[in-house]
DNA sequence: CTAGGTGAGCGTACGATGTACTCCTACGAG
DNA sequence: CTCGTAGGAGTACATCGTACGCTCACCTAG
C-alpha cells in the first residue's frame, strides 16, 4: 500500500558492474552506485543490507552467465566437469575487475553453490565419491580460481609478464625466460592444458585431446 | 649526521602482522600500525611508501619463512616441486588472516619472485621447458593459491563447512554431503592427495605416494 | 472523494580511513 | 657549543560506510 519501489535487484547489480568497469574496483562505492542509478545514497540501503551483500550482488550478476546444463545432465560426464570449470573462466574473463570479489562470502551467494552442485554431480556421475570426491572438488575449484587470479592479477599476465620479463635477468632467469616464453602461449590455450592436466591427475578421462 | 632511525622495516612488518593477527585483516590501518609501534601515524610515511608497501612487507615477512633450498638443489626435481608448493601451503597456513594479500602486488614483491625462480629451476632440473613450463608452473601456482584461499575462506572448510552441510538438502543434495564428507579429510591430506593429482597430470613423478 | 498510514527516498552526521603539508626538534658533525 | 639535516608528529582534508530520523508519495479504507 505504500509507495511502489523503484529500484530491482538485478538493476543494482547491473549499476554496480557499470562503475566498476567504467572506473575499476576501487571506485566501487555505496554512493557511487547509487550516483550511477540516480538516487540518493542512502536510497541503496532499502535494497541492500550494506556493502557487502553488494558485492555479493556483482558476484552473483557476473557468474549467472555461466550456463550450468545446457550440455544436458545425460552428456558425458567428463565433459561436463571440463565444461563447468571452462565457462567460469569464461564468465571471469569477461568481468576481469570483479576477481577480487570472488572470495568473499562464497557460501552466502547462490550460483557458486549451483555450480558446486553442478560439478559434484557431474563427479558422481563418473563414480567419483566420498573423499575422493572432496579432493577431486577442492582441487579443481582451486585451480578454477587461482587461474582467474593468476591471469588476471598475476606476474605472467598482461603488463606483469613485461614487468617480469625485464628483471634482473642474473637474479632470476628461469623467471625472465618464462616470462618471454609466456607470451607466446595464449591464455586459453594454457589455461585448457593446465585444466587438462588437474583433471587426468584426479583420474577424470579428458574428453578429446 | 642527523637524527638516527628508530624503527626497522622487518619490525614494522612484525608489528602490521601483530595487529592482523590480534584485530583481523580489516583492522590493518597506518594508524593501528603506528600505534602499535608506540610511534606517530605519519612517522610510518618515513619508512613506507603507502598502505600498499605495507601490506607488501606483511607479505614478504610471511613467505620469507619458506625455506627455498634445505634440500639443496641436488635433491630429486620432483621432492623440490612438491616441496615448494607444501612450504607455502604451511607458511600461509600459520598467518590465514592475510591470503587476501597473497594476489596484491607479486611482482613488486621478492619474496614470490624468489619462490618462482626456485620453481622453474625445480621443473628445469626435470626437463621440462618453454611452453610447458609456462603451463605447469602457472598450474601449481594457480593451485598453491587458489588451495590457500579455498581452505581458508572457502566454503568447504572450517564454519563454512558447518554452514553449507546443514543447506537445504533437497537442492543441494551433493553439496550438503561432500560438506560432511569434507568434515573427516584432514585439510593437509587434502591438500597433499591435490597437489599430487596436480603434478601426476603435468606429468611431475610423484615422490612416494 | 477524501483521510490515513505505511514505507520509500534521502539529508545529516559521525567515526574511520589514507595521506599531503607543515612545523618542531633530536641528533651528530664541525 | 652551534647548526644543518632529517626524523617525528600534529593538523587537515577528501572519502568511505552507515546509523538515525524526517518528509512525503502512494495505495487502501471509509
Amino acid at each position: 500500500m505504500p509507495r511502489p519501489r523503484s529500484l530491482t535487484t538485478p538493476a543494482i547489480a547491473e549499476a554496480a558492474l557499470a562503475v566498476i568497469e567504467r572506473q575499476g574496483l576501487p571506485a566501487l562505492s555505496m554512493r557511487a552506485v547509487a550516483g550511477e542509478l540516480g538516487v540518493g545514497t542512502m536510497s541503496l540501503y532499502r535494497y541492500v543490507r550494506g556493502r557487502e551483500e553488494l558485492e555479493g550482488l556483482v558476484v552473483e550478476r557476473v557468474l549467472a552467465t555461466v550456463d550450468l546444463d545446457d550440455l544436458g545432465p545425460d552428456a558425458p560426464w567428463a565433459g561436463r566437469v571440463a565444461a563447468l570449470c571452462e565457462r567460469v573462466r569464461d564468465a571471469v574473463g569477461a568481468h576481469p575487475a570483479v576477481v577480487p570479489l570472488l572470495l568473499v562470502g562464497r557460501h552466502r551467494i547462490e550460483a557458486p553453490l549451483r555450480w558446486g552442485e553442478a560439478m559434484l554431480g557431474a563427479l558422481a556421475a563418473g563414480g567419483i565419491t566420498g573423499a575422493d570426491r572432496v579432493v577431486a572438488f577442492r582441487t579443481l575449484l582451486a585451480f578454477v580460481l587461482g587461474a582467474a587470479q593468476v591471469e588476471h592479477l598475476g606476474p605472467l599476465s598482461g603488463e606483469g609478464t613485461v614487468a617480469l620479463s625485464r628483471l634482473p635477468t642474473d637474479r632470476y632467469p628461469h623467471l625472465a625466460a618464462t616470462a618471454a616464453d609466456a607470451r607466446r602461449v595464449p591464455p586459453a590455450d594454457e589455461f585448457r592444458r593446465g585444466l587438462h592436466a588437474v583433471m587426468a591427475g584426479l583420474g577424470i578421462p579428458v574428453p578429446r585431446c
